[in-house]
This record gives structure tokens, sequence and C-alpha cells, in this order.
DNA sequence: GATATGACGGCTG
DNA sequence: ACAGCCGCCATAT
């Protein structure tokens, strides 16, 4: 019998510990890696209530635009930015700046690289 | 116990 | 090229 409890949004949040530092991934990426059918929303609602898992670095997921949608729910606002140029990323007007540069995808994992 | 809400992205017309 | 619609889990009140 397993007793495995973990729902989809545990699996999502697995993957986010997952993000080297330096890098950031997106919802929709996550997403595709699990096979959820709902896509990037569910990872968005994963994300939302990521506050109930103890170590998430969230800083390191946007959106598919490289954008920081999810900075508002920081403790401070900018805290996530701040993070990312932390990392060496740079920030612009809240959208990483050369973004595919420093995206990571987990689907790589499965990859030689 | 039920209802409402919440960090997105792909497809269609 | 643009705009609108749809999908679906967990948590808090």
């Amino acid at each position: 019998m397993k007793k495995s409890k973990e729902n989809h949004f545990d699996l999502i949040y697995q993957v986010v510990q997952l993000i080297p530092k330096g890098k950031v991934t997106s919802y929709g990426a996550i997403a595709n890696y699990l096979g959820l059918k709902s896509g990037a929303r569910m990872v968005g609602y994963a994300m939302n209530a990521s506050h109930t898992q103890p170590d998430i670095p969230a800083h390191r997921v946007v959106n598919r635009n490289g954008v920081l949608t999810g900075k508002h729910h920081f403790s401070n606002p900018g805290e996530m930015q701040e993070k990312l140029e932390a990392e060496g990323l740079i920030i612009e007007q809240d959208q990483i700046k050369n973004f595919p540069n420093f995206f990571w995808d987990p689907n790589d994992l499965k990859l030689d690289q």
C-alpha cells in the first residue's frame, strides 16, 4: 500500500526546488514537465500556496514572458527582483533582461546537456 | 460542508 | 495579428 499523499502541488514544489541558482523557469515549463493537463494554471495555483511549504525558491519562477508576475506575493515587493539580481540576473521593468539566456527548463534533466 | 479565489498559457475564430 | 475562452487543484472563510 502506498501512503503517498503527494498531490499535484507537492510535485510542483519538488520541481521548483530543483531550479539551479542563477536560473529561472516558467509556470508552463513545470506543467509540461509534470504533464499537467491544466498546464500553467495549476502551477500558478501551487505557487500561490507555496507559503505552506518551507523552502521554495519562488523567486525563480516567472511567467513565459520572463515577467516577475508573482513579485507582489513576497513579504516585500521588490524582494523577488532583488534576489534574482543577487543571483546574477538583470531585471528591468519587472522583466528579466536576456530572459532566454537564464531560462532553465526541467525537461533538460532528461537530456544529456 | 459549500463557496469563492488565486503567481498562466495554449488554442480558436 | 488580435481578442476571447477554457482548463482545474488546494486552501481559507
